[in-house]
Order: structure tokens, then sequence, then C-alpha cells
DNA sequence: CCGGTTCTGTGCGCTCGGTCACAAGCGTGC
DNA sequence: GCACGCTTGTGACCGAGCGCACAGAACCGG
């Protein structure tokens, strides 16, 4: 236990809270993997069941239906985990995950992981957490499959402007994020999200500059989605 | 502490594995309360952050869109519990929750729920079970908007069909489940219900009679609704 | 700088499915 | 039974949006 230097497992974030000892007594249960760009880290329908806590690296997560269609994905990063399903449920695991980066990773079996949120109150109620925000997540979602093609785009412009703010009313996403990639997580085409950006452009709402996209004015793309929204 | 008669936050499902000395720990953090048909018990968007615990009666749970509609439900009954995500996250409710039939509630703070998931890990476990829940089959919804109308509503009457198997490939549903019903938690019309039933039953999948609604060949409409995914 | 590849912008036809309209069932209460 | 309301069945219309086609722009690697 060296006060200077923190404990390896102290960069994941379930296990805030916890000290360099409890850290020391987890890494027990523990192994370490080293997965290459690209290498496979679970796969959709697996039914393994191990929690993985990311040391370094990128990872990405993906859901295809079965027509082999990307439906949506997010990335993970340092400090983040992935895997708690199964280990909680014990069900076949709910999406591909895949490295984008080297990464390292720390696994823990689901008997050890159901264990440890037994002795360590703080980290069930950290999963919990998780938990629950997926759940409003995918609710948000659930609703907005209501509205129309334009709407759920805005909406997830709008998603991603929160994550790139610039000030209080623009926001600047660099890299341009693909329409495609746009397009399939709201579940449309391509050539929906590239109409759109056209009409939001002609209103100075976005501006598409080279290798970016600069959300000149959120309000106003909230309102247009708003406005839509309610008139039909 | 009577052998013979239980404790009654026994019949709650989060708190099975408690003994009675537990609940009856537990059960100076409640408070009971009454509600009759019809009236409200939870709001949309409220800042509460209580949980609810169902000794007995009926509720619903819906959820509506920014225009009015009614997007999904469902129904809880005695042992359920409702609430958790506002006493986890702190984050106003996510829907609404109106008492069906008379019915009798115990309610706790969000902050004396978050300090009895601290004190027994096994109701921790138990909401993390019931959020994994919810998780997959929120997924699961995701997924199926991919999918053409046609295809939801066969997998609506899948999931119906599961909870009232009747043999191993037919299930009976009584009261029969009301078109408009089924229309909108596939976010789709009555209309296009009735024309699917009427194909169904020329096919013999599946029977409508007086009050109710027979799947004579579950397999046959899981065929069905694979081959209009598969081919368009 | 060039040739290829991947991404973007836009026009157009066609299909799915949402909407309207109306008739027929069915249940309930009087 | 009859009248009323709620639910269901079905035809016809029509608009949103998917899919296709193709041209231009941006982004490589060499």
């Amino acid at each position: 236990m060296e006060p200077g230097r923190p404990h390896p497992l102290a960069t994941v974030d379930l296990f805030r809270g916890l000290d360099t000892a409890q850290l020391q007594e987890l890494e027990r249960y523990t192994r370490t993997r080293a997965f290459k760009a690209g290498q496979t880290v679970v796969e959709y329908q697996d039914d393994s069941h191990d929690v993985f806590f990311i040391l370094s690296g990128k990872l990405k997560v993906t859901i295809f239906s079965e027509a082999g269609r990307e439906i949506a994905f997010r990335e993970l990063t340092a400090g983040q985990s992935f895997g708690e399903l199964s280990a909680i449920d014990g069900q076949p695991r709910s999406a591909n995950v895949i490295a984008l980066t080297d990464a390292t990773v720390v696994l823990m079996t689901a008997s050890d992981f159901m264990a440890a949120l037994k002795r360590h109150p703080d980290i069930a109620i950290a999963v919990l957490k998780k938990l629950t925000l997926l759940v409003r997540a995918l609710s948000e979602r659930v609703h907005e499959f209501a509205e129309k093609v334009e709407v759920r785009i805005c909406h997830e412009l709008l998603r991603l402007a929160r994550d790139a703010m610039l000030g209080t009313n623009a926001a600047r996403l660099r890299p341009a994020p693909k329409h495609a990639e746009i397009a399939s997580r709201v579940n449309t085409h391509r050539e929906a999200v590239s109409r759109l950006f056209s009409k939001l452009a002609r209103q100075g709402i976005v501006q598409r500059g080279q290798g970016e996209l600069v959300i000149r004015d959120v309000q106003a793309l909230a309102a247009y989605a708003r406005q839509l929204h309610s008139h039909g």
C-alpha cells in the first residue's frame, strides 16, 4: 500500500470509493488480458459471463440486426466496464465488443463479481446507477421511435452536441460524424440525414466545415425539432 | 416473530431471502398507503423519489408521448415494486402509475431505500436482476423498431403467447387483447393489427373466439415473422 | 499529382403504412 | 328485445420515407 502510487484498479469507475486495501483484495479475483486492435473481446450470443474492466485502450460495442445491419453502438474507454448484464442474469451476451485500439482489460468471473457485489455495497450501487442510466437512455430511444425521421435525427444531433458543447449554445463535432453512422442509430438512411443537414445549413443552424460539423444554434435546433413534432 | 404467520413484507419479491427479523427492521422505514381505483400514484416528471411495494391490488404503468398518445404500459400486482429508478438516480419519474383497483402499497423514501440496499446486499442484487431484465426487454424493443410493422405485431403476439402457453405450441389469450392496445405497444395503428389477424386467421395460425384469442401454432407464427423479416 | 475509394448531395419512383370512412359485430343496461 | 357504445373488419386514398441512381466532393496511398 504505497500512498503515492494508486492501485491500477483505482481507475475503474465502479470501484470508486474503495480504498487500496480493498482494491488489492479484489485484484486477487481478476486476470489481466491484452487485446490487439481489431480483436473480438466478446461476441453477441456467447454464453461467457465474465465482467470486464478497461485499464487502457478503446473498445467498441455494436449490435447488429438479424439482417446483419449495424443498429447501434457506443465506445468504451479506460475506467469503463462491460459484461455486467450476462454476469447478473446468466443470459448470453447482448452485444459484440471489439477492440478499436490495442487494449488492456481486467476480467472477473460472474461468480466472483457477484460475490464482490455482496461484499462491497458501493460497487453494487455503482452498477445500479449505471443500469439506471441505461434504462433511461433506452426508454428515451423507445419513445423516440414514435417520432418522424427528421425529429429523430435532430434528437440524435442534440445528443451529440451535448457532449461537445462550445459555450452555451453551440457545439463543434470533430471529426464530423458520418451521415450513415447517425442514420443507423436512429434507424433510417443516409440520405435522410444528408437532406436534413442541407435544410439546417440553409437556416444557419448547422455549418459543415472541413472535417467538422458545427452546430451554431443548439436552441434553434431543439426548437426546430419541437415544431416539426407538434404540427406534423 | 410468529413462525406460522409470515410478515406482510415477505410478499415483496425484492425482499425474498430476508428473514422475519430483517423484515421487521425494514418495516420501520416504511409507511403504508391505500389508493382507490383510478387514483394516480406517481406522475410522469414528478420529482418525488419514494420506492413503492405493492401489498395488494393492481396498478398500471403508462408512458405517454408528448403528443399525449399512450406509448406503452405494463401492469403491476402484489409483490412487485416500482419507483426504484428515481430513488437510485434522483431524476424525475419516468412514467405514470395509476391504481386499476383499490390497492395497498408500502413506501420508503429514497434515502432509506438506498441505505437498505447497503445493509442488505440481497436486495441490491434483486434490484440489479430486475433492472437487467428491463434493459434486455428495452433493447429488444429498440431492435424491433428496425422491423416492419407486421413483424413487430407478430413479436408482440409471441410475447403475449409466452405468458399464456397451453401445451408446447399453442396459447390462449383470455380475455382477448384489444387491437388498439397491441397496436399502441408496437407503435402502429389498430387497422394494421386487424388486417394481420385476418391474414393469420386465414392461414389457421390464430383463431378468434368469443372473448378470446387462440394462437393455434406458435411455431408457425414465429416462422411467419422470420420469413417476412428476411425477404422484405 | 493522380487514381481509387469512401463519403456526400439530390432527384425520382414506388411501396408501406397511416388516415379516413363506413359497415358490421358484440356487450351491456334498460 | 332494442338502443347505445365500444370494438372490429375492410376498402380506398395518399403522403412520408426508403431505395436507387448518379454526380460531385473529400480523402487517401503512392
